[in-house]
DNA sequence: GCCAACGTTGGC
DNA sequence: GCCAACGTTGGC
């Protein structure tokens, strides 16, 4: 069965235009357990993503991504110059993985922060409910809510 | 730039 | 395995 998630990205280095842009893209750098595990053991190639902006001047879901291959080896983490870098990763055992990304599409405006927010329907939110994660579980009924929004 | 909330590290 | 100290995330 399909599922649905939420990724954060900062966009002063990678947003949604560069997806836009770049077609698809590797998912490197996500150096947190819970996000690997996530990434790892439950997206599957279809699955769809919802692309949010952090840090960003207008905080939110800037569009819709999906998951086009899962299980590859994130390299940087044995790239000695790469900030990501991790000394106990080897090229035998590397705990790092990424997900291939593909671009979908760009909402017509960003779902803000402030709109997830004030919306009843989206209070139960992975994103509330745990924060700091990079990557969250999103709800068929969440999916269609906030794709609404951004495409109004 | 502040700082709360979490995750990670490392001494014991 | 505990937990203090430190680092990171991310909204504001």
């Amino acid at each position: 069965m399909k599922k649905y998630w939420l990724i954060k990205s900062e966009p002063d280095s990678y947003s949604i235009d560069d997806l836009k842009k770049d077609k698809s893209t590797l998912w490197e750098n996500i150096r947190n357990y819970r996000a690997r595990n996530i990434m790892r053991d439950e997206m599957q190639p279809g699955d769809l993503v919802f692309f949010y902006h952090s840090m960003a001047k207008l905080t939110g879901i800037a569009g819709i991504g999906k998951v086009v291959q899962v299980g590859l080896p994130d390299d940087s983490a044995l790239d000695k110059k790469s900030e990501y870098y991790d000394p106990k990763a080897t090229k035998d055992k590397n705990p790092w993985v990424a997900p291939k990304i593909g671009f979908v599409s760009k909402f017509k405006q960003v779902v803000t922060l402030e709109q997830i927010k004030n919306n009843k329907k989206l209070s139960g939110m992975s994103l509330f409910r745990v924060p700091r994660l990079s990557v969250h579980p999103i709800t068929k009924s969440e999916f269609e809510i906030i794709k609404n929004l951004g495409e109004k």
